[in-house]
DNA sequence: CGCGACACTATCCTATAGGATATTCGGCAT
DNA sequence: ATGCCGAATATCCTATAGGATAGTGTCGCG
C-alpha cells in the first residue's frame, strides 16, 4: 500500500515492466542495501524486523530473501535467520578471481567477434539491435566519472562489466559473470580512491578494442584490466583484513 | 494445527537429520519432480495446487518456487503464476554447451593437478580430507550399471560431472558447472539408450586420467566426451523437436 | 571460582483469511 | 463466422495469528 519508490537500476526477475510485486520491491532494495554495504557482511537479517523497516508483510520479505540465498548474498541457518555473506577469504578471493579471468576475456573476445560479424554481414540497418549494446557499452565505460561519491564509481564498474558481458552475445556467460559481479561487489568498497582513474583508462581501453572489432586485443585488455584490479583488490583486501582484526566487533544490523 | 497428522516423515526429519523446514523438502521434492520430467517443460505451477498436493501450506511451497526461480529452473510470471521453464532451443542448448566446453575440461585438469600436487607434498596421512573425493570420483564414473532405468542413468551422469567439479578444488567453478548441469538435465531424458555403455566408458576414461595424475589427459578426455556428448544430445534433440512438433498439445500437470 | 541446568525471550516457521488482479468463457454486434 | 466486450472464476498476493524452536541470561551447585 505504501512505499513505492522507484528503483530502476535491477532488472532481474520479470520481464515484463508493469508487473512489480511486493517480493519484487523488497528483493531490489535489499539487494541495493547489500551492494551499498548499508548491511555490513556478517550482519544478521531479521525477517519480521525487514519487514517493519520495509513496512511490508513477513511473506514478500520471506520470498525476496529465499531469493537472494540462492543467489548466494545471504546465508541462511534453518532456524536461527539470514545473515548476509561475509567478506570472501583471501582463498576464496582468489579463486573467484580465477574464474572470472576465465570468463570475462572470453567475453571480450566474444563481443568484438560478434560486432566484427554483424558488421560484415549486414552493413545496412535491420535484422539484429545490435547498436543498442555497443554504444551502451561505451557509455558504460565511460561513467565512471572524475569526482563522484565512491559508490558510484563502484556501480558503474559493476556495469560496464556487465555490459561487456551482455555484449558477448551467450547469456550464460553472461549470467555467470554477471553472478560472481555481486560478490565481488562488496569488495568494490574497499578499493582505493586514487585507482579510479585508472580503472577508467582500462575499461575505455576494453571498449575501444571492442568497438574496433579486435578480438585478440580485446580479450589481452580486458585479461590485463583484471591483473591490474587483482592487484588493486589485493592491496585493499590486506588493509580491510588488517582493520577487521583490530575491530572484532560483531555487526548488527538487524531491528 | 490441522494437516500435521497424515505427514509422519517431517518432524522425525526435522528433529533427527539436522535442520531441515518444509520449505527445504519441497524445494527438494520440486526440484526432484522437474529432473525426473514429471512437471514436464512448460507446465504450469499453481502454488495452492501443489500446496495441497504436498500437504504443506501455501508459504514453504512459495519460498521453494522463489529459489527454484532464481535458479532458472522456473519462469515466473508476477500474476499469473510459475511455469517449468521450457526445453532449451538449438541456439540455447550450444551456447549452453559453449560455456560447459569452457568449464569442465578445465575442472578436470584441476583435478588432476590438485591430486598430483597433494600426492606429492603429503604421500602419508593427515592434513587434508582428499582421498574422499577421488575415490567418490571413481565410484560416481562406475555407477551407470549396465541394465537400469534411464533415469537411474541420468542420474549417475550427473553425479559423475558433479564429482569431478567437486574434485577441481574451486568452489566457484564447481557451483557454475552444477547451474548448468541443472538445466541440461532436462534434456539428458532425450538421450539414446545405446549411448549409455559409450557414456560410461568415456566416463571411466576421465577418471582413471585424474586418478593417473595426468592432467592434460583429464583435460582432452572430458573435452572428448562433452564433444561426443554433445553430438549423442544433438541427436535426441531434432528427434525430440519433431516430436514436439506433432503434439502441440500444452502440458498441464497442476490441480 | 567454574560449570551445568533451567527458564525466558526473541525469532522463525506454519497456517488460514481476505482483498486484488489476470485469465477465461459466454454472448452480442459486425 | 469472426472479433470484441463484460462478468464470473480461479489464482495470486498480502496480512495476521498461533505453535515450535534456538539462543541467552541467570541461578544454583560442586
Amino acid at each position: 500500500m505504501t512505499a513505492r519508490a522507484a528503483d530502476p537500476a535491477n532488472r532481474t526477475a520479470a520481464e515484463a515492466a508493469g508487473k512489480r510485486t511486493l517480493a519484487d520491491d523488497a528483493y531490489a532494495e535489499l539487494k541495493a542495501r547489500i551492494m551499498r554495504s548499508e548491511l555490513a557482511p556478517g550482519a544478521k537479517l531479521s525477517i519480521d524486523g525487514m519487514a517493519k523497516e520495509l513496512a511490508f508483510s513477513q511473506t514478500p520479505i520471506r520470498e525476496a530473501l529465499a531469493r537472494l540465498e540462492s543467489e548466494g548474498l545471504l546465508a541462511r541457518r534453518p532456524l536461527s535467520g539470514y545473515t548476509v555473506e561475509p567478506l570472501l577469504s583471501a582463498a576464496e578471493f582468489a579463486d573467484l578471481f580465477d574464474l572470472r579471468m576465465m570468463l570475462e576475456p572470453l567475453a571480450a573476445r566474444r563481443a568484438a567477434e560478434r560486432l566484427a560479424a554483424e558488421a560484415e554481414l549486414g552493413g545496412a540497418a535491420a535484422a539484429e539491435p545490435v547498436q543498442g549494446p555497443a554504444a551502451g557499452l561505451f557509455d558504460a565505460a565511460r561513467t565512471p566519472h572524475p569526482s563522484a561519491g565512491k559508490l558510484e564509481f563502484t556501480e558503474a564498474d559493476r556495469r560496464f562489466h556487465d555490459a561487456v558481458a551482455e555484449c558477448s552475445g551467450s547469456v550464460q556467460i553472461a549470467k555467470a559473470i554477471r553472478r560472481l559481479d555481486a560478490h565481488l561487489h562488496l569488495h568494490r568498497a574497499y578499493i582505493a580512491p586514487e585507482s579510479i582513474g585508472e580503472t577508467e583508462a582500462e575499461h575505455l581501453a576494453i571498449a575501444d578494442a571492442i568497438i574496433a572489432m579486435k578480438p585478440l586485443a580485446a580479450e589481452e585488455a580486458m585479461r590485463r584490466h583484471l591483473e591490474r584490479s587483482k592487484v588493486r583488490h589485493a592491496a585493499a583486501f590486506t588493509a580491510a583484513n588488517a582493520e577487521a582484526v583490530s575491530k572484532p566487533k560483531r555487526a548488527r544490523a538487524n531491528r
